[in-house]
DNA sequence: CTATTTATGTCAACTTATTTACGTATATTG
DNA sequence: CAATATACGTAAATAAGTTGACATAAATAG
């Protein structure tokens, strides 16, 4: 029988609050640890899941600033400065979408292509050490609370205006 | 029958990859939702971790940079930004620690009480839309997953060297 | 006791994230 | 068709995160 946290609700409140915070643990940690696994690379976690997008079949012929925004779910802007980086060492190419003059498909570069390639075996130890201990079954639950927390902060956001 | 990521396992680092990408976004949706939330209180939600620690029984004495820092699980050195933002705006103090001239004991203020105890409404507002259509029951279950990913990731992180 | 090592908090540089803003292009409206 | 509204990617400012570095204080070793 599922409940929305009650404010009157100590307890609710309280794993809210620790969910919040072990998330934000969570997060920085997996930042930190995963830049630092990636390191030979020279590969932050950030444009590790840009590169991650972009090899994916249906963004080969390319994806839209706009696009990859909404699938990171990061503003423009700040996807605009990761880019930026990435195109700059060579990973990243930023071509003029011939149906919108205003956009830019971002595909990877065939260095883009070798370095995710390299990057595999170290991703796969990385995972390894991160997940330890959690089985695949650990994982599917943990995935499908993910999935509604960022439903529900998906709404959130919307509800607070969106994006710009 | 738990059983670590397999490298040579494709399910297995396809949920890893999944997990992290989900974190990502959801660490940052939380951070943007959540300081938005609070918006008429002018505190992030880095910061409200911060206030939140400060109010703890435990605490109302001081911290010490370093065990605030261990405590977040973050830098000191960011630490120390967070802090100074929050001292100028008169919501914590820095006083010397007697035992230790080079430490300093981080407080809540009369006015960092104070608002602390005027952010309570909005935050279990927030709280009750952030984590809406999840039980206590599966709250606690996520608590233990991501309580086992952030001692994994700590293990690396120490593994990796640790702080400094 | 002195010399050396380690610890503390902060500074600087860089990356990532947001918001506000904007020039230009495209879509919509009347 | 012209006027208006919306969309695209990027610039600027601010907050938060990391690493490397450092002055000063404290702990440790001989």
């Amino acid at each position: 029988m599922k409940q929305d946290v009650d404010p009157s609700d100590p307890l609710g409140l309280s794993l809210a609050n620790r969910m919040a915070f072990r998330l934000y643990q969570c997060a920085n940690m997996l930042n930190k640890t995963g830049t630092k696994a990636l390191e030979r690379h020279e590969v932050t976690t950030q444009q590790w899941a840009i590169l991650g997008a972009l090899v994916r079949d249906r963004w080969v012929g390319g994806i839209a600033v706009r696009d990859l925004a909404a699938l990171l779910m990061v503003s423009r802007q700040n996807l605009t400065g990761v880019l930026s980086r990435l195109e700059a060492r060579g990973l990243v190419e930023r071509t003029v979408d011939a149906n919108d003059n205003r956009s830019r498909l971002i595909k990877l570069t065939p260095a883009g292509w070798q370095r995710w390639s390299d990057m595999q075996a170290d991703i796969a130890a990385y995972y390894a050490d991160a997940m330890r201990d959690l089985s695949n079954n650990d994982m599917i639950h943990m995935l499908h609370y993910m999935d509604r927390l960022r439903q529900n902060l998906r709404a959130v956001d919307d509800a607070q205006g969106g994006e710009d």
